[in-house]
DNA sequence: AACTATTTATAAGA
DNA sequence: TTCTTATAAATAGTT
């Protein structure tokens, strides 16, 4: 298509043949777009020209990467992703154990019960009495030691019952953030007397984007 | 190029999109070649249809590994290290957040309460009664149910307030082993009421091998 | 899958 | 290089 017809052959002539190629390139690059848009579909092409420059065009609707990915994919071959295939079943069990915690923890905290029978409620019941008792003997074992301390300063144990103290009022004012930052993010279940029935995974944890786009 | 002018947007009819996306793709691979061959160049073109068909050209002095192999060596990036970055950070990330949601079950469960202070076990006492309050409530509330279900069947009240009803026993012998199924792996904490202090990340959790030798 | 009227790409020249 | 333009090639609509 030009003034005449030519071979398809090399052309032995370097500025001609540098000539063409740049046209040739942009010609190509050109239509690879058009079919793009004309089409929905999704075109890679990576060029070397003879001295090693390297020319590339990408739709706009994707990466190079996904690119390689997706044939890779499609050709079901394995060019280096020995490790990628086990990072991504160990991030898919982590999803996993995360999401237990997180139902586990909410029907600790009383939440989500309606799937449970008679027999599961009774144990879990079982299971919070005992941990609030332990929490309640660890109380009073502070407070005891704390008001121990406190008396040699002339405290009385009053004030400490009533949280009225400096120190204790200190420390209580900061109880929540202090337990929050303790623990992680994920603390804030624990601290929240009356949860709403939010969709706890909308509510600022980590959540992480496995798409790996 | 044809009976008709055509503008560059997408071709709404399904078959003639399919159609061009044909035409278009024989002729772009067809330049690929003659670029090829007239200007001793090397092309990848990777194409994904919009049904995600995949088609390809590759000149035949090269092969598509080489081509992706030189054009990371161009860009001086290597796209599969920046991928495995990635997912290892998600990885630690994830690791992080089941950390702190073992150890705010723990404390929930009334473990690791030294590092409490007096204000942070008074503010965890009331999370934890206030759970079993919702616990117990809806144990006498399913309690009331299965009861009401039973009289029709002549079961007694008081069979089900020892457990001795042949239904609810059955189920109160497979509890702790049902809520493990339910709420996966991590459910173990819920009903062990004496957790020993050994190590939790050694006892059967998914703990994934981050070493990725 | 072929046909063909047109449009588009481009080889050669300026 | 870039522009021009005659001509080859690609292809849109049709069969």
């Amino acid at each position: 298509m030009g003034r005449g017809k030519i071979e398809i052959q090399k052309i032995e002539n370097d500025t001609n043949r540098q000539v063409t190629y740049s046209k040739r390139r942009n010609g190509i690059f050109k239509k690879a777009h058009e079919l793009t848009v004309l089409c929905d579909a999704r075109v890679s092409i990576l060029m070397l020209s003879g001295n090693k420059k390297l020319h590339e065009y990408i739709s706009p609707t994707t990466t190079t990467k996904r690119m390689i990915d997706d044939y890779q994919k499609a050709l079901g071959i394995d060019l280096w992703t020995t490790h990628y295939d086990r990072m991504q079943e160990e991030l898919r069990k982590l999803k996993e154990v995360n999401n237990n915690f997180r139902k586990e923890i909410r029907q600790i905290l009383g939440h989500d019960l309606n799937e449970l029978s008679y027999a599961e409620l009774h144990s879990l019941e079982q299971t919070i009495e005992s941990s609030v008792n332990s929490v309640r003997q660890r109380k009073y074992h502070v407070l005891k030691t704390q008001t121990d301390t406190h008396k040699k300063k002339g405290a009385t144990y009053e004030d400490l019952q009533y949280g009225l103290s400096e120190d204790i009022e200190g420390d209580y004012e900061s109880a929540v953030t202090n337990l929050s930052n303790h623990t992680g993010a994920s603390a804030m279940y624990a601290l929240r007397l009356h949860p709403s029935d939010h969709d706890l995974s909308s509510e600022g944890h980590f959540v992480p984007d496995l798409s790996l786009n």
